[in-house]
DNA sequence: TTGTACGCGTTATCAT
DNA sequence: ATGATAACGCGTACAA
């Protein structure tokens, strides 16, 4: 004879079936597919497992059903603000769906993250998020071979698993240089850190651009493996001024800029009368920072909401008609970097600052 | 008879169990107590796991053995990157062990907790992390009636659940004007955003810090709902000027120091001379800033970290001998709030300060 | 130390 | 639209 309550105490979907006098697998099917049941048997069952309070046993059904509601997914980072803003529109997108978001650190390991997806496909995930286009060979492969959706965030590039979204790096860089390039700049540096793929193809933006207008020369251009940090910025931009004398500077990132920023004061460097900054993401700081500081935003939240959302809809067997998907970026020009005379309450620094070129002594290199 | 080749031709237990020679169950210790194998039923089933590529199934685990190997992690944000510091000591920590994080996020809501606590304990976690001690009625009985270890986090207070670690907010706002003291001030002023529990709780240390020096003042105090930002910081520490003369601010957290720092900057203030500034949490920042931005250092990474160590070691058995880890926090002094001389380098801004007081025209209030 | 028998709660499959 | 039957892959309990 069948047990009646299980030992564990918890209400089963037979418990449910029963009460509302149907067979557990029309019960079942309310929970998955309530449009599949008559009217009458729908509002039973419904109300018997409100009644008992029933909640699906997740373990049961992915057993059962051989695939599971987990969307994995891959970043490089937790530290990076960039990157709990994208997380924080996954997690967004994920609420109110059935889905819920596994999440692994990469570490900006191409290994790890092969080691990661391993393990990941192993548990048959609902759809997975990966970060960026490099992958490794085996983990192209495996995602190739994975049988879910899949959305590659952060860049675009040819050739997508599946879906892809963000933007390209290489473009908003020559964007920022460009930008620089029209507020009559033209010894302009490079400061960048941590490298990973997506920092490499800014400088690849960058040096393309300097190219472009004949201005590039590789003391320009200093950069690091080293993660970034605002202090970091501050110690780059001190060997770039060893080297070269410079009028601009672009900055990998926000974190590195504001330390470019903290240093010129130190320094006592105008900004931007000496030296125009220019940074990457446009975190929130940077229209507070005083003289504000420019920036090329990009739309991190909406990619990583965008992303979970064109998955979930995937998963559910609604595929984008629009499988690649580029969110842009935009130069958002401040003070830093405007040659229009910054206005009266930001300039109050300048000290006696009117040449438009700033060198140090070549101490090193 | 019995399947051979599962039909979605993964390797299970039994395949491996069959190339070993030994009985599934047998298999099935391996991977969950190898001790409890001979040496050479180890090595065979060792080495038929690896040459098929086995990987266990989850699911089929979860459901045989009526529990999970997930650790259930309730936050508040994803933005703040406090919280960013201390997911990332708990996903390391994780890592190398068998469990797995699933992490939601509340909110700063605990009603969103309450709703949030209930679908982990459905799903028969392995153990729990929650943020902070104020918990709903409702969640308090639930997290009691847990059968599962428990970990609560940030801070530190009475009657813990089960596990607690974190530090004293209320003592290290009482610390932080402290060292203000120390430093010569005594109008100081308080700015805080967000006001969730543990802000709050700075605030009373804050509060009763003043009071028994006889300098409390509600007029010092500014405060918001608001979610935190530099801008914001700047904003309120414009509303705290306009109220009372000032000699110092001590902030809730270190981007509102950030947006004070800016806005000094703006309003040709000098720092520390006219107004010290003390932030909270010690961001990487603070110690880039120019003035530095002194501020209280707490371990967050060091409390995830702990939090999922403590957590997973008594999941399997080992309970900590002390349930309740006070991390302590220690106020970093910096040229913020330094009435020694600041250096030459830093001390360039301050234009004629010199009176140690400054104050706004009141326009409102 | 190793194995047997069975249950875990649900869904797929195939009927009706 | 609904139901009977048989997995899903593994761990528990107990026995040997």
């Amino acid at each position: 004879m069948g047990r009646k309550r299980t030992k564990s105490g918890k209400i089963r979907l037979a418990e449910v079936a029963e009460l509302a006098g149907v067979s557990p697998i029309t019960a079942s099917r309310f929970f998955r597919n309530p449009e599949a049941l008559s009217v009458a048997k729908r509002t039973r069952v419904e109300s018997a497992a409100k009644e008992l309070g029933y909640v699906p046993n997740l373990a049961a059904r992915a057993l059962a059903s051989q695939r599971t509601e987990v969307i994995g997914v891959l970043i490089p980072s937790l530290t990076n603000n960039v990157f709990s803003d994208v997380l924080r529109g996954i997690y967004d997108a994920s609420e109110g769906s059935r889905y819920s978001i596994q999440l692994s650190n990469t570490r900006y390991s191409i290994l790890q993250e092969e080691k990661l997806l391993r393990l990941f496909l192993a548990q048959k995930p609902a759809g997975l998020i990966v970060t960026g286009i490099d992958q490794t060979t085996e983990s192209r492969a495996m995602l190739e071979a994975a049988d879910c959706p899949i959305v590659q965030i952060m860049e675009i590039g040819p050739d997508p698993v599946d879906m892809m979204i963000g933007f390209s790096h290489y473009d908003a860089a020559r964007a920022a240089v460009a930008h620089l390039f029209e507020q009559g700049h033209s010894r302009i540096g490079f400061v960048g850190a941590r490298m990973d793929p997506r920092v490499q193809r800014r400088l690849d933006g960058y040096v393309s651009a300097m190219k472009d207008a004949g201005l590039f020369d590789q003391r320009l251009v200093v950069t690091t493996s080293t993660p970034t940090s605002v202090t970091l910025g501050g110690a780059l931009f001190t060997d770039l001024l060893a080297r070269e004398p410079l009028d601009a500077v672009f900055c990998a990132n926000d974190d590195l800029a504001l330390g470019v920023l903290f240093e010129c004061r130190r320094r006592e460097i105008a900004v931007p009368e000496q030296i125009a900054i220019v940074g990457f993401n446009d975190l929130e700081f940077m229209a507070s920072a005083v003289p504000t500081l420019t920036s090329v935003r990009t739309n991190r939240y909406e990619m990583g909401n965008t992303a979970a959302t064109m998955l979930i809809e995937a998963i559910d067997g609604r595929r984008p008609e629009q499988p690649v998907l580029d969110l842009g970026f935009k130069v958002v020009e401040r003070q830093s970097s405007s040659s229009r005379r910054s206005d009266s309450r930001s300039a109050a620094a300048g000290a006696s600052a009117s040449n438009k070129m700033v060198a140090l002594p070549s101490s090193h290199d």
